[in-house]
DNA sequence: CTTCTCACA
DNA sequence: TGTGAGCA
């Protein structure tokens, strides 16, 4: 009984692929101790060694380039560089893989809160809100994909983010369409404090114009008055969940300075 | 059972 | 960076 073994006994002992070691050997990291008469390749012990240490370093997550450069002419202090860096990255993508979780839970926590609902009132504090401005169009003109594509290089992840769209004090002609600023340069500045807000969601643009009209007398019969700018936010991924139906928040800054249209009818 | 090569993801 | 098929 020889002392060697087969390709096919190697990859059974070290649960890989027959196709692996040959591939490891043609990129000249693995080769056999001896070639049988039969053209059968054999391995001997030092083989298993060095085929374990290199299914570890691909584990560890390096090329089998980078392994069959350090077997060349690499040093022990190459080695720990090449497993320092390997850890990097692998952090790296850890990093990545935690923002990409917190994504989908903000999501998911999103759909829970206000997944599909009747419109619901309330008045929230919020934080101050940094919004970088994208484009300006006009309340009628729709939204399309020229549109979007004419802004050239915008923020990856379009609608990862929600779409602000910010009329225009009084007159609501004018739509500054605006994301989320991701650095501090953002252009357009919502302070922190009261706002009203309304969530719901249509199935159609047409319904958007009620919603304006009925926030808007919601705010009149209330012990305040709304201030600065209406901000509509749509919450594009929350679509996700519903094949028809678009999910909105409306906003308005609460002032609670003057008196409401009631009492202001009164002094008249 | 092994080898090699080629195409493919 | 491997895999799968086909052939000898």
């Amino acid at each position: 009984m020889k002392k060697e073994i087969s390709i096919s006994e190697l990859a059974k002992l070290m649960r890989v692929s027959v196709h692996q070691i040959r591939y490891f050997e043609e990129k000249g990291v693995l080769f056999p101790a001896y070639i049988d008469e039969n053209q059968y390749r054999m391995y001997g012990i030092d083989e298993i060694y060095r085929l374990s240490h290199i299914l570890l370093l691909r584990k560890a997550g390096l090329s089998v380039q980078a392994i069959r450069h350090w077997y060349d002419e690499g040093t022990p202090d190459d080695m720990q560089q090449l497993l320092l860096e390997s850890v990097y990255q692998i952090e790296a993508e850890l990093d990545r893989l935690r923002d990409l979780s917190g994504l989908i839970h903000k999501v998911l926590n999103d759909y829970e809160r206000f997944g599909d609902r009747a419109p619901s009132f309330q008045v929230i504090q919020r934080e101050p809100l940094v919004l970088s401005s994208w484009f300006e169009t006009d309340f009628n003109t729709e939204l399309d994909a020229r549109m979007l594509a004419q802004q050239g290089d915008t923020q990856p992840g379009l609608f990862e983010t929600d779409i602000h769209y910010v009329y225009e004090e009084e007159c609501l002609r004018r739509v500054r369409l605006c994301t989320k600023a991701i650095d501090m340069d953002g252009d357009v500045v919502l302070p922190a404090g009261e706002y009203l807000s309304c969530r719901f969601s249509i199935h159609d643009e047409e319904e958007l114009k009620q919603h304006f009209d009925q926030f808007q007398a919601f705010g009149d019969q209330s012990p305040f008055v709304l201030t600065g700018p209406r901000i509509l936010v749509e919450k594009s991924y929350l679509s996700l969940f519903t094949r028809e139906s678009l999910h909105y928040e409306l906003l308005a800054r609460v002032d609670r300075s003057v008196g409401n249209a009631a009492e202001r009818e009164e002094k008249r």
